[in-house]
DNA sequence: AATGAATGAGCCTTCATTCAT
DNA sequence: GATGAATGAAGGCTCATTCAT
């Protein structure tokens, strides 16, 4: 069971490593295989197709992402400690995976356009929701500010997103997690109400 | 000669109609010609090739907007202003050219990877160097915080690029000019220093 | 096994055959499946490309004249039975394989631009020394004439070659054999010591 | 009138120059007009089309050739003095013209296959005979030796083409004027009656 | 589960040629 | 005679996918 579970890993190794390198649409199934020793037909079996490898990347990447947010929501305790805790949790996603985090930036679009891409955009919005269902409180309180709720993920995360980005595509240098403190008080202080 | 520029033009609109709805790398040159009525042969005569077209589409997109930005920026006569207009300008941007913005959020990377990729980001740096250029007697006077260079960019349209994002691509409805304010705010929430 | 062995000879067959009908350059790959009903990806799992099949035309079809050249040359006793046997041996060779023979008269040029065109150079000259080595005892002993080196090869051969390339091209009738022995007769007139 | 040939002229050097540089079907019009800065248009102007060029080069070089054979068979004055004349003429015309010697060897298949092959070979025969008859009171008095009329040509001027086809190309270094009265030698031992 | 030869649709690009100026 | 933009047919090649072993 090893063997056969090592030879899937394999797989989505040389899949990441070649999506990131050359492009997602750029890589050819024969690239992936050259790179992991595996076969064309071997691939197929795993995966049915390309869009398989795509989908199963991006699938697991993401959830694993909401789980690990979910997980620091839950531990939070108060509305500032949870919205630092959103960009923590981001950036330590993305440091601890950049791999993947990268293949995730690029894939968005391709996989919203394929065939799962609207069970995907639902699933994001079904998490999206949970959690707001964690804030709600918070904003009814009064702790957070009152804004256009379409608004708090790009301001809570925004920020974070785009300098990982730049980080992954090697345009910005310090490493996130020095400016993890700064980024989570920005965050703070776009959306907590200072009294 | 009007006529050249339009066949010109034609080929460029029609390209960017293919590239936001079927992806960059899934349009074929030949879709191109169906939709501009151009030939193949013309299309290569004014862009060299496909990756001519992107480049171009690419290239002068982003000048247009930085140009944009400089003005508003020239224009701004405090931090604060200045700060919020770089908000205001980039939501104006993406608001009143959406195709050409959908185009190059999706192109950034494959251009990068390209031929000229080095000379864009050597032209990136140099326009962002200008606009810090601008924010640094500010920034010496206390009406800027102070905080890691690279995180200016980040925090000051991070927000309202990842919500423009989110608005292009269908996942948010709200049109971003009735979120500006709230934007234009964070940004100096996050940036300004409140005295 | 038999199959697969087939399939690619089969290619190979259809290649010559266009090649000598419409030229090298003039044969599209589609115009070789056309003609052995295989599909252009079985072509080019084989070959690699155009240029592929024609270096292995050339290649193998050279090889083999050399080893029957070679081996002529070792069975012959004496200079004037061993000039006579390369003339004799060339003959042969064209006319029991004038499609291969029509096809090397026409590729040495692409093929001595081609890729690998330096290594096919290396290959002749050290096969042409060989057979120099042959001939330096008798040169030595005074059986042959002493001409510059560089001249045997057209003094031998040439008659031979030119006849060959006109009765190939449909220029001449006469088929080479029975012209062999007054080739022969003048090849070693033209490098024979009469005494 | 001189502006006019020139250009003419200019298109015509630039045309041999690619051709033996890249070959005759790799050559596109537009290298050509790269290499003279005559415009596509003027080209077709002079030419008709590609083959127009080629057919011009390899007409006009071969007939220059024929020219000045048979110049030279008249004026020899014994058979011996017209063989060793062939071989001399030869190798003077390619030394004189490698360009166009080299062109020559590689346009004589395209050529009869194209359009005026016909025509072409009827040409070369017409000449061919032409010389023949020249050597038939040489045939007739037994200052020739007696053979199959097919084989003249070969015997004669085969190893001066050989060498030179092996010079042209860069495999043999001596200058062929230096292999001449060898050359001329073996031609008159192979066909000349000895008595 | 694994292998890799075979398939063929489709793509980017080149290039000879035309023609209006 | 000269120019060069425009045309579109045709070619080499790639690649996702299938399937017999």
């Amino acid at each position: 069971m090893n063997e056969k579970t090592d030879r899937k890993q394999d797989i989505l190794q040389a899949a990441i490593a070649c999506f990131n390198e050359a492009g997602i649409e750029a890589t050819s199934i024969d690239a992936i295989r050259a790179r992991c020793g595996a076969s064309v037909g071997s691939i197929y079996h795993h995966f049915g197709n390309k869009e398989g490898i795509v989908a199963h990347l991006f699938i697991n990447g993401l959830d694993q992402y909401w789980q690990q947010l979910l997980a620091a929501l839950a531990a939070a305790e108060g509305a500032e400690t949870a919205v630092k805790a959103m960009v923590a949790t981001y950036i330590d996603w993305v440091v601890h995976n950049p791999e993947l985090a990268r293949f995730i930036f690029q894939a968005r679009t391709l996989v919203n356009r394929g065939e799962q891409g609207q069970r995907l955009q639902q699933n994001n919005k079904a998490n999206y929701s949970q959690v707001l269902a964690y804030f709600r409180p918070w904003l009814e309180k009064g702790e957070l500010r009152q804004l256009p709720l379409e608004l708090y993920a790009a301001l809570i995360v925004g920020p974070a997103q785009e300098y990982c980005r730049a980080w992954l595509s090697g345009r910005a240098k310090t490493p996130p997690p020095q400016l993890a403190d700064d980024l989570a008080d920005a965050a703070w202080r776009a959306v907590g109400n200072p009294r």
